[in-house]
DNA sequence: TTGCTAACGTTGACAACGTCAACCAACGAA
DNA sequence: TTCGTTGGTTGACGTTGTCAACGTTAGCAA
């Protein structure tokens, strides 16, 4: 077991625990249990509990960048590159609200690696919606403006969801995603050149 | 000081707290210091530290409720009141992000109290919705939907300023209370009417 | 080979935390 | 008066994050 494995393991083991128990549940005791070491081990790898969670959370940024560079390559258009990748992230959020969570949420200790991951993943996706706006499939003004529209989108869509938020008596199925799917529909200055989108 | 009394002290450190540190600065001990009693006083109010943060959320979302009131009975229309709501929300949200994750979060101890707030607070936007459909303000389709769609973006744009993902550059000045109200626009179906938002 | 150093891991301790149990004072109902 | 309820106390217990001190082992310079 060489170091890097541990390291790996320790993050691993975090993650499951966020995704299980959320944020209370991840501690670090139980970290080094999981990963077979012992409840100081984490240190050493780590200079504290936040810098252990803010590389569960860079791991998860740079996931992010990957899927929208992914369909970047497998979509015809930015539009639909867009399109995809917001879906996904929305599913992605659903099913692991507390990654999501924990990216959002207040950070009192960034590090480096953090900061870094976020960037890359936020510049990735500017630039998309720059393309799309240019192909006209988005209104123009600020595309970071429209990033933190988009973003706002998906991120609020499966907070609700996650939260039960969304429908809590099952009245009428309005998923996360289609709810993004819609707005996006919206957004599109070409909007009234579609079918009807909502029932 | 009568029961009641300490009992609101109790919410008002747990708030203070809360918006000093987040949810992690909230501690019983701390709350009870702050309220004047001792380290278990609240126990006999709250049944655990989470009762005590869903009496926190709870007066939130009874603020929420309110403002919304409020606002119907000052504007001339529900769109009108829509708006000036969601823009007041984004605005608090930013202010007390800590109040809004805690509201959004996930809920392992939901207390009556808690349901009530919501439930109520959301109906009356629902409510305020159906109304601007009526109008031709929103586009139709379930108010539910729109009503989450809505919140969805409240939520976000305010926890994205709130985070520093907004504009980090200064790159124009991309407000979450602005970015709510293009949306809005962007929404109503005689958009193309009015002048033209994007700068 | 020998020996130094740094990285990685261990055990043990500490204060702070949430919670439980036991006890106490005030007070309205019987 | 007596008694149970309400709202408060103190003390204890186990768990947590973190610090300090101590092994161990790999790798490299001499």
């Amino acid at each position: 077991m060489t170091a890097r494995d541990t390291r790996q393991a320790l993050l691993d083991a975090a993650q499951t625990l966020l995704d299980q128990g959320g944020q209370a549940a991840v501690t670090l005791r139980e970290v080094g249990r999981r990963a077979g070491v012992s409840h100081n081990a984490p240190y050493k790898h780590f200079a504290s509990k936040e810098a252990l969670l803010a590389g569960v959370a860079a791991r998860e940024l740079r996931r992010h960048r990957e899927v929208l560079a992914d369909a970047l390559e497998r979509e015809a258009s930015p539009e639909r590159a867009l399109e995809a990748t917001l879906r996904e992230h929305t599913a992605h959020a659903v099913a692991h609200p507390e990654r999501f969570r924990l990216i959002y949420g207040r950070w009192t200790t960034s590090t480096e690696e953090l900061i870094d991951a976020a960037k890359a993943s936020s510049a990735l996706l500017t630039e998309t919606v720059r393309a799309a706006q240019a192909r006209g499939s988005l209104p123009p003004g600020d595309p970071e403006r429209i990033t933190a529209m988009l973003r706002a989108i998906a991120r609020g869509a499966a907070e609700l969801e996650a939260s039960g938020h969304l429908s809590p008596e099952g009245k009428g199925h309005s998923d996360a995603t289609g709810l993004v799917s819609d707005l996006l529909d919206y957004l599109n200055p070409r909007h009234d050149e579609g079918s009807a989108v909502m029932p």
